[in-house]
DNA sequence: GTCTATATCATGATAGAC
DNA sequence: GTCTATCATGATATAGAC
C-alpha cells in the first residue's frame, strides 16, 4: 500500500501489474489483452490478477482509480486556486482551460511513470465504454464535471449552456488525440515529426482548445429548436 | 457486387455480414467482437465469413474499404470544387474546413445506410490501430492527406507547418468526439441532451474547428527546437 | 503470497455433406 | 453458396500444494 512510486520498475506485485495492464490495454483493448498478456509483462504469476484483485474486470477499474481519483482532485485544486484569486468574479476561459487541460497534459507529460500511457488510455476510453467501464467513469467525474461546468457559464455568460458542454466535449476529443500524438500523427506526415515534447504540445494544443472555446457562435439561430427552459442545473 | 445501396436490410449476405460487422466494431473492438457475434446479427451463418472474406482480418479491413474509398474520393472532390472557383488563389481555411470535414459530416449524419456507425468506427480506430489496420488506413489516406495538407499550408502561409498538421489532428480529434456524440458526453451532462440533429452539429463543430485552426500562435519561440530545415514535402 | 495444474468455455478456422 | 460438425487453441477462473 506504500503510494511512494519508485521510477520505472515496482517491486510490488499488486503496482507491477497495474503498470503492465495500464500499458497493455492502451496499446490492445481490454478484452484484446489476455489476463497471460498481463503477468507475462509484469513478470508474475498467471494467478497472481485474481488474487490481489479477484477478476479482470476489477483490474480494469483499478487501473483507471490508481490515477484518475488524484488526477481529478489537481483538476479541482487548480480551480481551487483560481477561483480563490478571481474572489467571486468569474474566471476567464483561459484559466479554465488551463485548470482542466493543463493538468491533465501534466500527467501526461510524465513518460517514466506511465501518467502518459494513462491518459493515452483514458482518452480512447471515453469513447470506446464498455458498460461497467462507462459507469465507473460517471461516478469518478460525478464531482468534477458540475463545478467546472458552472465555471464555464459563468465565464461565457453569452454562450448557450448547450453549446459550451459541447465544447468542452471537443476540447477533450482534441486533447484525447494529442496526448495519442504522433503514432496517429505520422500517419498523416509523410516526414518524421519531432519527439513529443510535453511543453510544446501543451503551446500547440492550449491556443488551439481556446480558440475553439471562444469561437463565434453559427450564424442563425444557436437555438432553433427551442424546448421549453433548457437549462442546465 | 450490386452497388444498389437500399435503406436498412441487405439481402445480399455479403452486405449483410459487413454491416453487423460494422456495428458490432463500433461497440466492442475489433477483437471483442467474435464471428459469432457477427453472423449472429446478421442472420448468416458462422462460416459464411470465411467463406466470403478468408478470415476475420480481411473482413475488417473491407468493413473500411466499402465506405472510405468513397469518402476520400467525395473530400478530393469537394477540393477540387472550391480550387476550381479560387482559380489559383489560395484557399480559406473555411472552404478547407468545410470541404474535409463537411463532407465527414455528411457521411456521419446518414444513420439509415450505417454512414454514422461508420464514422464512429473510424474515429475509434484512428487512435487505437491495430498493427495491420494502421498499414490499411496509411494506404487510403495517401492520396488525401496530402492534398489538404497542401492546401491548408498555402491557405495559412504564416503558420509554421509543424503548426498545421497538429491542428489538423486536433480537428481530427474533436470531430470524433463530436460524432462519438451523444454517448459520450451524457457522461457529462446531468440533464438529457437533445437527439443529435445532425446539421445543429454541424453548426456547432465548424465554428470550433475553425477558431481552433485560426487562433493565434502560442507566444514564444513556436520554433524553438529548429533542426536544421524542417520543411514539409 | 506464490506457484502448478486443471476445469470450463469461447474463439477462429476448416472439412465435407448438401 | 449454405449448413453441420469439429479441431486446435487460448481465454478466465479456481483448487490445492507449498
Amino acid at each position: 500500500m506504500t503510494r511512494t512510486a519508485d521510477l520505472r520498475q515496482h517491486t510490488d506485485t499488486r503496482e507491477r501489474i497495474l503498470d503492465a495492464a495500464e500499458s497493455l490495454f492502451v496499446d490492445h483493448g481490454f478484452e484484446a489483452t489476455s489476463m497471460r498478456m498481463i503477468t507475462g509483462r509484469a513478470g508474475v504469476n498467471l494467478a497472481s490478477i485474481n488474487y490481489h484483485f479477484g477478476s479482470k474486470d476489477a483490474l480494469i477499474q483499478n487501473v483507471f482509480r490508481r490515477r484518475l481519483t488524484w488526477l481529478n482532485q489537481e483538476r479541482l485544486h487548480a480551480l481551487d486556486r483560481f477561483e480563490a484569486e478571481a474572489k467571486g468574479a468569474p474566471l476567464k476561459p483561459h484559466q479554465i482551460v488551463e485548470a482542466f487541460f493543463g493538468v491533465s497534459l501534466c500527467m501526461a507529460a510524465d513518460t517514466e511513470r506511465g501518467g502518459h500511457t494513462f491518459m493515452r488510455l483514458l482518452g480512447r476510453t471515453y469513447t470506446e465504454p464498455t458498460a461497467f467501464v462507462r459507469q465507473f467513469l460517471a461516478e469518478e467525474y460525478a464531482v468534477v464535471v458540475p463545478r467546472f461546468k458552472q465555471a464555464l457559464l459563468r465565464s461565457l455568460p453569452d454562450v448557450p449552456p448547450d453549446e459550451i458542454l459541447w465544447r468542452f466535449h471537443f476540447m477533450l476529443g482534441a486533447m484525447s488525440y494529442a496526448i495519442a500524438g504522433t503514432d496517429a500523427l505520422q500517419l498523416m506526415a509523410e516526414y518524421e515529426l519531432e519527439e513529443t515534447d510535453p511543453e510544446a504540445l501543451s503551446r500547440r494544443l492550449m491556443p488551439f482548445l481556446l480558440g475553439g472555446l471562444r469561437a463565434p457562435l453559427a450564424g442563425h439561430a444557436g437555438k432553433a429548436k427551442e424546448k421549453g427552459s433548457r437549462r442546465a442545473v
